[in-house]
DNA sequence: CAAAAGTCGAACAGCAATGTTCGGGTTATC
DNA sequence: GATAACCCGAACATTGCTGTTCGACTTTTG
């Protein structure tokens, strides 16, 4: 297992980290960032760049998949059980912040890379929210009428337009949650039902 | 009034509109496209294009200024009267389709104009629906816990991320206006109350 | 019909990014 | 401590777009 990658010396692995994490933060900043940049703020050369990466498209494909991964991973400590719209919440309050930093990146990815390949970067996060609307379509809560690929894409959508809209400072960080929560928990419930009251949870 | 703009000849104002035009469609198909594809598509030659617009810049802000102006003028049929809700289904019915339509220039513009100048350009449609939807909340329909920017955002974004599942093959076209409404209507419906059934309007 | 305005193709200059090659220096690793 | 892997700067070739200039030809317009 940790034999798999024994081509790659310690070196190389610190050199393809600090890409990575400056092609994130020069992409975020600015979707044009060119490689020359991304090299210069990872403290190392445009040609050690190339050794490790074919293309741009291969650059920005890692970045988007390490920033997806490591967002993926810290939602695995949040829980889903109970009440699925609490769990929504729930679910909204740890995941918009990440959805805000990855934002800048994302229009990067998709300038380079294909429609296909971005959303199957997503699927991983995409099927944790998919299980969940599923059981709170089960439970009754969440509405039926609409396709579940549809409600996952809702949620998906608001998150990213209040990060849109915290850069362009129409919205205060600390309303972005109740924001999303709000409308999203609204938009789920099924034609005829209340809308639930959350009580500002703050 | 006619006399205002005297300084063109009839000559380059058909100049001009093909140039426009064809900026729409090339800009839709591939927000990369050159000043050279889109002189090409326009059967116009690429000094003539120089002629009319400074820059790259001027040409995309004109094209998406043209199809803004031509949706918003579209857009004055539609009867805004009555319930809030319905008037909104009204609204999104004659709507969607357009975004569809605009938004791969939209792209195309985000990339070339500032944030400020594209939410500019949009202001006509926006205020209209803004009226719209302070009408619905002073009716009591629509919910007035969350700010009117912010409930106007999130219509657009919903009608944008429609066109996006379009695109992916995940949404029927002739699916699309009820999605968006059933998914807004719920959105707007303030909180303790009935989401309405809007009953398949097909 | 004649002047003014517009169009056109070709060619030029400039620029910025991509991707590659070379040779010499460094550093892990066994 | 030797060898292979890695790093690096500089320089080069390539590509593709932008924006400009020139001179000749065509169309409006009054």
């Amino acid at each position: 297992m940790s034999s798999r990658s024994s081509a790659k010396r310690a070196d190389a692995l610190r050199s393809i980290d600090a890409i990575l994490q400056a092609a994130a933060e020069c992409l975020g900043r600015n979707p044009e960032a060119s490689l020359s940049e991304i090299a210069r703020a990872a403290g190392v050369g445009r040609v050690t760049l190339y050794a490790h990466f074919a293309s741009r498209a291969e650059v920005v494909d890692a970045a988007m998949a390490r920033a997806i991964e490591r967002g993926n991973a810290a939602l695995d400590s949040v829980d889903l059980t109970g009440d699925p719209r609490l769990a929504l919440a729930r679910l909204v309050e740890a995941s918009w912040h990440l959805v805000d930093e990855a934002r800048a990146l994302l229009v990067a990815a998709q300038r380079e890379l294909s429609a296909g390949r971005i959303r199957e970067l997503h699927d991983g996060p995409a099927s944790r929210v998919e299980t969940l609307v599923a059981r709170g379509r089960a439970e009754g809560v969440f509405r039926t009428d609409l396709p579940i690929s549809w409600l996952v894409n809702v949620l998906h959508t608001v998150m990213h337009s209040a990060a849109d809209e915290i850069r362009a400072g129409r919205l205060a960080p600390d309303h972005a949650a109740a924001h999303i929560t709000a409308t999203v928990l609204a938009a789920f419930t099924p034609p005829g039902k209340l809308v639930p009251e959350l009580g500002d949870p703050r």
